[in-house]
DNA sequence: GCGTCGATGGCA
DNA sequence: GCCATCGACGCG
């Protein structure tokens, strides 16, 4: 039997459900006629404009374009002059919410630290060339595993502290077993 | 193990 | 000027 790979249904829900969601699932990154696999175990939801840790807050501008879009497609920005973050466009149309997501442990023949969103996106190839792409496409897309039943742990979002009263929302997602999350408690 | 800080560039 | 980060460094 093959794993299924998410499709729209799954993105255009809140982004509080895919980012739930996405835990334990498996992301596959094809890139330069190689793939590679990991096991999600930690993200964050950032819900919409009225979240003041979301970039969707500042409004529609060139860069938040894709989030405003229907959910399903990458949302990748360029931060602090040298990373790349990964993100899930969720929700629908006109409903700008969007998922980072922050690590992940590699599966299979390959090693690399995903402890965190910058070495996640470094590790995988994810840079702002992968922003708007299909995730339910052949280059970037996840697989649901059906054997993973994470216990999943629900905390504040990290790095977030400018954001008044969304600082502290519950909003970050990790699977409480992995030693992959960027930081074990919120 | 922890806190502090510099790198580095796009964006509003 | 700030930032959804990371790694190096100093401490003791």
């Amino acid at each position: 039997m093959s794993l299924q790979k998410l499709d729209h249904s799954f993105f255009r829900r809140s982004g509080i459900e895919v980012a739930r969601g996405l835990i334990g699932t498996i992301l596959v990154r094809r890139f330069r006629g190689r793939e590679y696999r990991a096991r999600v175990v930690e993200t964050e939801a950032y819900v919409g404009p009225h979240d003041l840790a979301s970039h969707s807050s500042k409004g529609r501008t060139k860069r938040t374009e894709v989030m405003f879009g229907a959910g399903g497609h990458a949302y990748v920005y360029f931060i602090y002059g040298m990373y790349d973050m990964f993100n899930v466009v969720a929700s629908l149309e006109a409903d700008p919410q969007a998922v980072l997501v922050r690590a992940a442990e590699p599966l299979g023949d390959w090693q690399a630290d995903l402890s965190g969103p910058g070495k996640l996106a470094r590790a995988l190839h994810i840079t702002r060339a992968d922003n708007g792409v299909d995730l339910t496409g052949q280059k970037l897309f996840f697989l649901a595993d059906p054997s993973s039943n994470p216990r999943v742990v629900r905390t504040k979002r990290i790095g977030v502290e400018y954001a008044g009263e969304w600082k502290d929302a519950l909003l970050r997602f990790h699977d409480a077993d992995s030693r992959a999350v960027s930081r074990p408690r919120g």
